[in-house]
DNA sequence: TTTAACATTTGTAAGATGCAAGTAATTTCA
DNA sequence: TGAAATTACTTGCATCTTACAAATGTTAAA
């Protein structure tokens, strides 16, 4: 048996580099628009979900409700995100992104893809069909575990 | 072709969690002793290199040094890390666990360990090995990929 | 030996974090 | 119905984190 968290550790590490590599080089060729890891989690969330609350954006990346409100008032203040009030429930917030928020994120998505491009260069057809179908497993899994991999 | 970036995105923030929650809940049984998965990770890679310097670390990390010095003298102060002077170049700080650190290191480990296990029993033993190997391959595509996956 | 390079540390200032307490809107149920 | 509880979010505040400059002490190079 190999050293799991070994394995596991050293790839989430590349991640996070990968992660930090996109969403700090995604712009400096156009516009002068560095954003953190952070920031462009929460932007890829809020355009994953249909029509998040700030509660449920904060939940579902585990981050303190009161820490999250002020990372969405400086999202609001880049003119990145922009907060609608429930018709139904006025306490909600609903959130979505701008203009500039949208051509962010489609462009931090297209640096991601390339990258992972050029990782999946270093295989073959079938070993990255291995790997892909492997990492579904693995989300799969754990969303079926109920002791960890959730906030 | 599927998402990637989503697949990716996925696994990373569910280890995130994971990463979390073992060194959150590593000591409460037994001491008052809680740190952060950065303070983790550091111990980790520690543990993992040879005699390694303060630079060295700082570099695999990815962090800024003088973020990672101050870093150091936290865990310094906490006894988890002990700095030696290298014999032969006094500039140099060699870094090593003391006895609390390494006690730590190993709990933490056991508690990852266990994590992965849970994971690993919502799959079949074909499965799991498939999933092990494609991450090694993953880890090697990386480490041969020169645009990223590293700081 | 003077200069350059290196490993690490501190000054400082800006940003992130999270608890406690606040506001405003909606539910609950006596 | 209406006072009390709950919910969604925001602010005050004190504490950590971060990183750029600049400093310190040490070794290597010219």
């Amino acid at each position: 048996m190999d050293n799991l968290r070994e394995l596991f550790y050293i790839m989430t590490r590349g991640f996070g580099f990968l992660d930090k590599q996109c969403c700090l080089s995604s712009f400096d060729c156009c516009q002068d628009l560095e954003i953190s890891p952070i920031q462009s989690h929460i932007l890829y969330e809020i355009n994953r979900q249909h029509q998040p609350s700030i509660q449920k954006i904060a939940e579902t990346l585990g981050t303190d409700i009161t820490t999250f409100s002020r990372q969405i008032q400086t999202l609001v203040k880049m003119d990145l995100v922009k907060k609608t009030p429930h018709p139904e429930d006025r306490r909600i917030s609903i959130l979505s992104l701008t203009e500039k928020g949208k051509s962010l994120s489609i462009r931090i998505d297209q640096e991601m893809k390339a990258y992972l491009n050029e990782v999946f260069s270093h295989m073959n057809d079938f070993e990255k069909e291995t790997v892909i179908r492997s990492i579904k497993l693995l989300n799969e899994a754990m969303a079926n575990s109920k002791r960890c991999c959730s906030p």
